[in-house]
DNA sequence: GCTAAATGTTGAT
DNA sequence: TCAACCTTTAGCT
């Protein structure tokens, strides 16, 4: 279930496994089987990610464009694909592994200019290395939308989802309900660096913490206990972590948002 | 066995 | 702002 690491660590993986090699492609649920039968066979040269977006570019300029949505999820591992089970809509078989999608919101096949359009509409991806900042600030500084809004807006930070607009607001002491043109630089540079040092971490560990348990054990990340991962999402009721307020929820921008009423007061 | 919820996006109102 | 869509799973009865 993702945000933007995830599918960073599955574009990394899927290149790893499947990159250069020839794939059966197949859609056993017969959403994408045009499409499949069109690639069957067809060879795979690598796999890229942008913000949430994953690019499977096969050979001939054909291209699968994959989107994991809220329900999304890759099931990849190695030895021969058992019969396949429930709703299956793509499955990827190469010389000595395989990868079943099931639930994404995306899954098409598409030309060059088709992804170059995707990838134009998004802001900045806090996980690629020409990522600039300043393109998320172009958009955030004149708006009107609350932070919590534009933490969640693919076109001022791209990869962002609702775990990390949340903590990162938290961690940068500012209220979700701040608009974007009362937001000076310099604090969103430090939000801006804040995405980037947890979504790396994210990326490595494959799990999202933000707590100062997390900084300490952050090689380690995984061993984190689930229940101190973070400092406010889902923590609505809970005594914060700094400040002992009870962790307050409301909705905003249609997804559940959680803060600290006192660290967070502007 | 049923219901609600979940790290998301799009398109219509 | 709201509903629709995608699928699985946790937490009830």
């Amino acid at each position: 279930v993702p945000e933007g690491h995830t599918a960073h660590r599955i574009a990394r993986e899927h290149t790893r496994r499947f990159g250069g090699s020839n794939l059966a492609v197949s859609s056993p649920q017969g959403r994408f089987t045009d499409a499949a039968l069109r690639l069957d066979g067809a060879r795979l040269d690598r796999v890229e990610a942008y913000g949430k977006h994953l690019f499977y570019r096969f050979s001939g300029d054909r291209i699968v464009h994959v989107h994991l949505g809220i329900f999304g999820k890759f099931t990849t591992a190695d030895g021969a694909p058992p019969p396949p089970i429930g709703e299956l809509r793509m499955r990827l078989v190469g010389p000595t592994s395989y990868a079943d999608l099931r639930g994404p919101t995306a899954c098409e096949l598409i030309t060059p200019d088709e992804a170059a359009a995707v990838i134009a509409r998004l802001g900045p991806d806090p996980l690629r290395k020409d990522a600039d900042p300043d393109r998320g600030w172009a958009r955030l500084a004149k708006s009107r939308l609350e932070m919590g809004a534009l933490m969640l807006d693919q076109r001022v930070v791209a990869g962002s989802g609702n775990i990390f607009r949340a903590e990162v607001l938290y961690r940068a002491g500012v209220s979700p309900f701040r608009v974007g043109r009362a937001v000076d630089h310099p604090t969103w540079l430090g939000i801006w660096t804040d995405f980037r040092l947890l979504m790396r971490a994210a990326f490595r560990s494959g799990r999202i913490i933000t707590t100062e348990a997390a900084d300490r054990e952050r090689p380690k990340a995984r061993t984190v206990p689930i229940d101190d991962a973070h400092y406010v999402y889902r923590r609505t009721g809970m005594p914060c972590r700094r400040c002992g307020s009870e962790i307050k929820t409301t909705v905003q921008a249609a997804r559940n948002l959680f803060w600290c009423p006192t660290c967070q007061a502007v």
